[in-house]
DNA sequence: TCTATGGCGCTTTTT
DNA sequence: GCGCCATAGA
């Protein structure tokens, strides 16, 4: 049998072969990188005798972790199951259950996402800031406490840094919000880190029984890695040196959370022994697409050394679309997939939106809807956000953590249980005087001060609920456990018998909640609560979506990373969307925004499509934009431009005395020929749909993946008919032409008026002619 | 104590 | 254009 590197170029090769000491694997976008670690692990277990368990890999997202577990699997069996790969936050997580109580940390300590930690820092303002007049942002706040723990500064060696009165603040705020923390038994995700370098600089035992343990270390994408995960790995690595790391700073996109693309550039000189490969061939784009990348990312001025190539086809030119507004963006876009479905040469999970901020989501998923193209949006509104779940899974902390106040505060008084904020303030009282933990205090609510009896006969209550439900926890299957703990706390029934529909669904989104906790029971070995609530808190949004392979995919650029799709369309290369605007007054995000741009484009197989819009709705009002500085830096040969308005366009007329003291319009105005002749495009597009409509119509209902999102039926423009391209009378505007029509229960048409502009108007309004 | 209303600020990106 | 928060009223 041939040996298992057979498999591999060459380059990939000599990756794979050097076990030993300290490597440094700089894998270009498509590059055959996770192949690549794939056989190399594979490779060290089969031919080099290392035993599975001392391998540590560190990836990105859980569902990274996965997948490499799996096809490592492929290749050596089952044995592939006792290695340990996960992300940083996870291992993390498992280390200090297993050893945190030698810092002080309890075993079933709560871990707090960004909205407990909003809530504690709003506490802490609240308190600290009660009287001054200025006032300081919480997420601003927020922001630099979690800078601060992942550069592993606790809040004296944060207070050496501060430079400004925010410092200042952030100071009190930090050393308020670790109190707290400690007091809840509750660490953030930054603490995971943090704490567990503190362990293993501290307790010497611990950091040398884990390094005996793990004797090879791989961590996947270390150009988004940030100082505290450094120094974890460097502390694990330290004894046996073999630290092997992977990335492209190229693809360093989460600077804004405290990655360092510095990092891996240092590498070298951090281990002035190792060795350096260079993954430059591409296996996934056509020479178009890379060309493209190419020229975007070149502009940058901190990069290592590098060009990646391709011997895939040249392909088709990469196709530039200028839309009129986002709604027609949107248009475009899913009538080319519409298209593209119905010849047969795609398939809905070939495709790919991508998007820099997930507000841009909607138009895409209303379009997708509403030609029946099946489609699954990662993150945006996210079910654990919503309040019913929040709650539901506060009783749960609660449970597993009696010392979470936070979460109790959350849940003392829903359902309404006559626990004001009378109540609880004294309650608060209690307990910090006694030195007790808040539902230690409700159980002793008759020692509390100026309560009525009916307030002091609540609270017992409360606690003796909660009681039984923790003496209950490890007797029954999880699933079960959840839906005894919605229904003896009454939170269930209160709202399913509830009048309101909104409540009644917010009941069956706790029925989904069961269904979640029912897989996870399924699926997991250990499925106790705490190791449901942590995996709850440690997922991503990418690692939750399953059907991205057979729908269309809706994610945010950043979710993109480490992903491919034959088709991929980037949307809104508009500046201020992408750049963003937040990015534009700092060269150094400016950088990443392009990094950002690349790592978009090189996740296309087959196909790219970048689009933009001349206007667009930004926080309810209508603004022009302008085409991304990005487009700008693409070679003429490798692109093809649709779609261009910009001819359309006459030279405004000059204003009228009335207007010039009005401050009215002019604008520029359309150009009514040629823009009917696009008009007719579009319509020609419609007609081809309304085809494809019949040939779906029934299977269209329910094809989006998120729920909560009211599925529209198949209705396609009312009983007037407009489409692209009729002409019809306002009787305020005058004489236009109908753009596009979309029905949302009214028709609404987007009509070209010559002199006045683009308008959205019902289509009840005008009068066709 | 709970609920309805209006004002205001806001969106990057996520483990 | 929407959701959160503060405020006022029942």
């Amino acid at each position: 049998m041939a040996g298992l590197l057979d498999q591999l170029n060459p380059q990939q090769r000599v990756a794979a072969e050097i076990t030993e000491g300290p490597v440094l694997i700089f894998a270009g976008a498509g590059s055959g990188k996770t192949r690549t670690l794939t056989y190399r692990l594979a490779h060290m277990v089969r031919e080099k005798g290392v035993p599975v368990e001392q391998i540590l890999a560190v990836t990105f997202t859980n569902k990274a972790a996965g997948e490499l577990k799996e096809r490592i699997a492929g290749l050596i069996g089952d044995e592939a199951k006792k290695l340990w790969v996960g992300t940083f936050h996870s291992i993390c997580a498992r280390i200090l259950r297993q050893e945190g109580e030698a810092i002080g940390i309890p075993p079933n300590f709560t871990i707090y996402d960004e909205a407990d930690q909003a809530a504690v820092v709003k506490e802490a303002l609240s308190v600290l800031d009660g009287d001054s007049d200025e006032s300081y942002s919480a997420s601003e706040i927020l922001n630099r406490i979690s800078r601060a723990k992942n550069e592993l500064l606790d809040v004296q060696g944060y207070r050496r840094t501060r430079k400004g009165p925010m410092d200042e603040m952030a100071q009190r705020v930090y050393a308020y919000y670790e109190q707290r923390l400690r007091a809840n038994a509750a660490l953030d995700f930054d603490d995971l880190l943090m704490r567990t370098v503190e362990l293993l600089e501290t307790k010497r035992s611990v950091l040398q029984r884990l390094q005996d343990r793990l004797r090879y270390i791989l961590v996947d994408e270390y150009q988004d890695i940030n100082h505290a995960q450094y120094r974890l790995i460097q502390l694990l690595g330290g004894k046996s040196g073999n630290i092997c790391v992977v990335g492209d700073d190229d693809q360093s996109i989460y600077g804004w959370r405290g990655a360092n693309v510095g990092i891996i550039l240092a590498f070298e000189s951090d281990y002035p022994n190792c060795k350096v490969v260079k993954l430059e061939q591409n296996y996934r784009s056509t020479k178009r697409i890379l060309a493209c990348a190419h020229d975007v990312i070149r502009r940058n001025a901190a990069r290592a050394d590098k060009r990646l190539w391709t011997d895939n086809h040249e392909g088709d030119k990469v196709v530039v679309y200028q839309a009129l507004n986002e709604e027609e963006e949107a248009e475009w876009v899913t009538s080319v997939i519409r298209g593209q479905v119905n010849s047969g040469n795609a398939r809905p999970g070939d495709y790919a939106i991508l998007y820099r901020t997930n507000a841009m989501s909607r138009q895409f998923e209303d379009k997708l809807l509403e030609k029946g193209l099946p489609y699954e949006i990662v993150g945006g509104l996210r079910f654990y956000d919503r309040a019913v779940i929040r709650d539901a899974l506060a009783y749960l902390k609660v449970i597993s953590n009696p010392a979470d106040g936070f979460s109790l505060r959350r849940i003392i008084n829903r359902p309404a249980r006559g626990i004001g904020a009378k109540t609880l303030a004294a309650l608060d009282r209690l307990a910090r005087r006694e030195n007790i933990t808040l539902l230690e205090a409700c159980g002793r609510a008759q020692e509390a001060e100026g309560l009525t009896d009916r307030a002091r006969a609540a609270a017992l209550d409360f606690h003796h609920l909660m009681r039984r439900l923790a003496d209950q926890v490890d007797q029954k299957p999880l699933p079960h456990f959840v839906r005894d703990v919605l229904d003896s706390s009454g939170y269930l029934a209160a709202l399913t018998n509830s009048e309101k529909s909104d409540e009644r669904s917010q009941a069956e989104d706790l029925g989904e909640l069961i269904t979640v906790a029912a897989k996870f029971a399924e699926r997991r070995e250990d499925s106790s609560l705490s190791a449901f609530l942590e995996h709850l808190a440690l997922i991503s949004d990418i690692d939750r979506a399953e059907n991205l392979d057979s729908r269309v995919s809706l994610l945010t650029l950043h979710s993109a990373k480490g992903l491919e799709f034959p088709i991929v369309f980037m949307v809104g290369l508009e500046e201020e969307v992408f750049p963003h605007r937040r990015s534009m007054d700092d060269p150094f995000e400016l950088e990443e925004e392009r990094r950002l741009c690349y790592v978009g484009m090189t996740r296309a197989e087959r196909m790219l499509y970048l689009s933009y819009a001349n206007s667009r709705t930004v926080f309810g009002s209508r603004q022009r934009q302008q085409p991304s500085r990005f487009l700008k830096d693409l070679s003429p040969e490798h692109i093809e431009r649709r779609g261009d308005l910009e001819h359309l366009l006459l030279p405004p007329r000059p204003k009228t005395e009335d207007e010039v003291l009005r401050g009215g319009p002019p604008r520029s105005r359309i150009d009514l020929t040629a823009l009917l002749a696009r008009a007719k495009e579009n319509q020609s597009i419609a007609a081809e749909r309304q085809v494809a409509e019949g040939a779906v119509a029934g299977s269209r209902a329910g094809n989006g993946q998120r729920t909560g999102h009211g599925g529209k039926a198949g209705s396609v423009s009312g009983e007037k008919r407009f489409r692209a391209g009729t002409k019809v009378t306002h009787k305020k505007f005058g004489q236009g032409i109908v753009v596009s029509a979309s029905d949302d229960g009214e028709v609404v048409l987007t009509i070209a008026f010559p002199q006045v502009g683009v308008k959205k108007i019902l289509a009840s309004a005008v009068e066709a002619r």
